[in-house]
RNA sequence: GGGCAGAUACCCAAGCGGUCAACGGGGACAGACUGUAAAUCUGUUGGCUCCGGCCUUCGAAGGUUCGAAUCCUUCUCUGCCCA
């Protein structure tokens, strides 16, 4: 259930009721993509604030297997997490792993990216893994279309998206009763490329079948940042007022703010954690979010640092350590340096959410 | 004292007459990363540059040659073996 508490040009405010808890919106989810934000415990991420974390279907459904996932109870009680879990399908990996997959009607057919093993996801088993997971929102089985796509190739994807979106949701709720989470989430992903006109009728086809939320995919694959604000643009009166809106996999920070503005609920990335363990932090510069410079991204493995005793955060265990030593951490491959750059960076995309929340509430 | 092997850029290490400012690693430096096949990938790593080149380099000093990191001589240093 969603309920939308206010908006202003600063955005959307409200709270999103799941079976693992209410979250202020809009937010942004941290990725365990295989059950673990990398480098950080459960543990971690709740004394980071996160209130919910997103994993993902076709990963954990090659490793460690549904049999193992059954078995354990569930994502939950898997990896030890209280709070909300969104689950992302697959339809990523339509894309990220477009070389090793082949799309038919039926569903999927991945070559496993580990094994070799060919693969098929449809539908209707996405959702049984989804429901095995007990995941609280979930993802309709998608197709990501790569950016500039050949002719046709974007209807066509959005085309099956929409068919398999009403498969999805029949699945899903023939398989409610027998779930260890019944009451959970189910979102439909708008697909279209960066067409205004593919784009709604993806959005209104999508309303018409009728989804707890709705998840705007295809974006963050390389098209600017004036495309995708267009496309949110001119979702804006297709998509329900009362019903959550998703931006898959971006952004950076400023793009957020941005997106926000134009109606976003939920963000997801991976820019922070990656990053982190690339060596690139977040920080903010000025409060002012409006100011595209309100940040920056700073290299942990400069040499500037090398002598740096200012502390790399200014709360927590953060505040323990210097900016010397962190680079110190990444120059001899230290793992503790990631994961102090990987908790800087969840908790710079927290506050951020934060900020935003109260600018929008102000 | 004698014999053999070797000395190449920050380190290791190729090269054995011209296409060599010198392969490849490592290190160092810089950058990229957007629903995670990502602790990954890319670039730079002698000096100067009007970006066409120019200059100085392969232990040292001489020499041979049109031309040497590559061949010769001597020296210095290192390792191994024999006395």
């Amino acid at each position: 259930m969603f309920n939308l508490k206010g908006q202003n040009s600063n955005g959307r405010r409200g709270e999103l009721v799941t079976p693992h808890g209410m979250l202020q919106t809009p937010f942004f989810m941290p990725i365990a993509t295989k059950a673990s934000v990398k480098t950080l415990s459960s543990f971690d991420i709740e004394q980071l604030g996160s209130p919910i974390v997103l994993s993902n279907t076709y990963h954990l459904w090659l490793r460690p297997g549904m049999d193992v996932m059954k078995e354990m109870g569930g994502l939950h009680r898997f990896m030890d997490w209280h709070d909300a879990i969104l689950t992302d399908s697959g339809g990523f990996q339509v894309f990220s792993l477009s070389g090793l997959r082949k799309l038919t009607e039926e569903g999927v057919e991945f070559q496993s990216h580990i094994d070799g093993a060919k693969m098929m996801l449809t539908p209707e088993l996405c959702m049984q893994i989804q429901r095995t997971i007990g995941s609280d929102i979930c993802m309709v089985l998608d197709v990501c279309t790569e950016l500039p796509a050949k002719p046709g190739e974007i209807e066509r994807a959005l085309e099956l998206t929409t068919r398999w979106a009403k498969r999805s949701k029949d699945e899903f709720e023939r398989t409610r009763e027998e779930s260890i989470n019944p009451g959970a989430l189910l979102f439909g992903i708008v697909q279209g490329g960066t067409d205004l006109e593919l784009r709604k009728r993806s959005a209104q086809e999508l309303v018409d079948i009728g989804f707890d939320g709705y998840s705007i995919g295809g974006l963050s694959v390389g098209e600017p940042f004036e495309e995708a604000c267009r496309v949110l643009e001119a979702l804006d009166s297709i998509l329900p007022k009362d019903k959550p809106r998703y931006f898959m996999g971006g952004a950076q920070p400023h793009e957020i703010v941005g997106y926000v503005q134009r109606g976003i609920d939920m963000f997801d990335c991976v820019l922070p954690t990656r990053n982190a363990r690339h060596g690139t932090l977040y920080r903010f510069v000025h409060d002012d979010l409006s100011r595209p410079d309100f940040y920056e991204m700073i290299h942990a493995t400069n040499e500037k640092y090398k002598y740096s005793k200012d502390v790399i955060g200014s709360e927590g265990e953060l505040s323990r350590y210097t900016m010397g030593y962190l680079r110190h951490l990444f120059s001899v491959n230290e793992m503790l340096g990631m994961r102090l750059a990987t908790m800087n960076n969840v908790k710079f995309y927290l506050e951020l959410m934060e900020k935003l929340r109260k600018t929008i509430e102000a």
